[in-house]
DNA sequence: ACTGTAAGGATCGTTCAACAATCCTTCAAG
DNA sequence: CTTGAAGGATTGTTGAACGATCCTTACAGT
């Protein structure tokens, strides 16, 4: 090379474009994490590309990206739906969230890199608490978790956390009231941060599989309540 | 309900047709898995397309699936491709698989059920490898650790782990000599299977690590002396 | 009241053809 | 050896079309 071209390969990421079906993939992602589709709503493919102004065949390679992300499922020939949790699924996924969110820290003896993030997560938390904001807490609350599990320093959990924590807010956005579900552990994410930051990640483990224990309880006796079927 | 239905719940899987675009995702991902399309090959739509008598769209919805498992790689305006893994790829397949596998087993106390499955995979490999099969041996050695996952009782990470297993393949299949790379494997297999059939899952999850890291050790060398770059 | 059948409309599954946008190759010029 | 331009090839996306499947409704039949 006849330039200084190493500081560029960092760049290559912003020069990844992105193709329309995941850029309409991106608008129904976020729709549906904000709740705007609500789980079991009929995803109608002239209708939402009517409203999106592609053509179905695009749209329907944006739905087949959401499928495998499990926000949406695929019923041949009825159409796609947003997907609806049952309680195996909530077990289930708090089941990995405990291997995996335990795991990336049990064996951590320094507080890592990525801590201000856990700790910027706890702040955020508490401001939105401060000021009501139920639904900020609950995204800051998320975030704490996202930033746990980025500490096993891997793209694939990483990505894997990504789609675990999208399937939960299904749930989230079923039951009202996120106050009731997400302040009680504003407290306990504070002290699991602090256990991290005296290099102590036997017990940050340990205190994150209680409260994973708690959270996994408290949401499927709501849950089960909401619907008492199943 | 007036008759005893709860039976057949287990059988809906089985209702579940499937598309077009998932058959031939399937046909793909097994000529992937199975080296006909080797790392770095390109998918030319209407090559395949016309191969498969299967009209563009189509086709390309089965690309989007396979590239969300990242057994391809989609570059814009450019095509699909085989994904080539980096040694930093390999690295991270390793790092998962270590937080996986030896979560799954360490909290175990008895042998679990599925026991029989993993005992089959050892002596299936045994048959193997007395007969020369370096690619059966292969096989039953991604079958072993399968089940070792399986051992963590939860679908998510079954399919996390199937996922990322087909990732492997995809080295696999660049180095020639199987028998070099899985052979050594094959009495450790043995061993970490007779410890969970002791209920001692915490010494299995030790030596699953230890081999873990050695496969990983040998895997990267190799890599990175077949592909001297990067 | 319950089951079965038939017709109709709506939606999905898939294909095909078309065109713009982008990339790759080739080749000539500097 | 690099730069630039022309040309062909492939992808990205659209729109229309048609058969297949599902849902709804209506109409019997028992």
């Amino acid at each position: 090379m006849s330039v200084e071209t190493s500081g560029l390969i960092a760049d290559r990421a912003l020069l990844g474009r992105t193709s329309t079906a995941e850029r309409v993939a991106d608008v129904l992602r976020a729709r549906i994490s904000e709740g705007f589709f609500t789980p079991g709503t009929r995803l109608a493919e002239d209708a939402i590309a009517g409203a999106l102004a592609v053509s179905r065949n695009t749209l329907r390679e944006a739905f087949r990206l959401l499928t495998h992300e499990r926000l949406l499922t695929h019923e041949l020939n009825r159409g796609v739906f947003v997907r609806v949790l049952t309680i195996d699924d909530v077990i289930d996924i708090y089941r990995v969230r405990k291997l995996v969110e335990c795991a990336a820290v049990r064996d951590l003896t320094a507080p890592p890199s990525g801590m201000d993030d856990l700790l910027a997560a706890v702040s955020d938390g508490s401001a939105a608490a401060a000021q009501s904001d139920w639904r900020g807490l609950g995204t800051a609350n998320i975030r704490f978790h996202q930033v746990i599990a980025s500490f096993a320093g891997s793209p694939r959990v990483d990505e894997l956390m990504r789609g675990i924590l999208a399937e939960l807010r299904l749930v989230f956005y079923v039951m009202q009231d996120p106050r009731w579900f997400h302040e009680p552990y504003l407290v306990r994410n504070g002290e699991i941060a602090a256990l991290l930051q005296e290099g102590d990640g036997a017990g940050a483990a340990d205190m994150l599989a209680a409260y994973l224990d708690d959270a996994e309880r408290q949401l499927v006796g709501a849950y089960s309540e909401h619907n008492p079927g199943e």
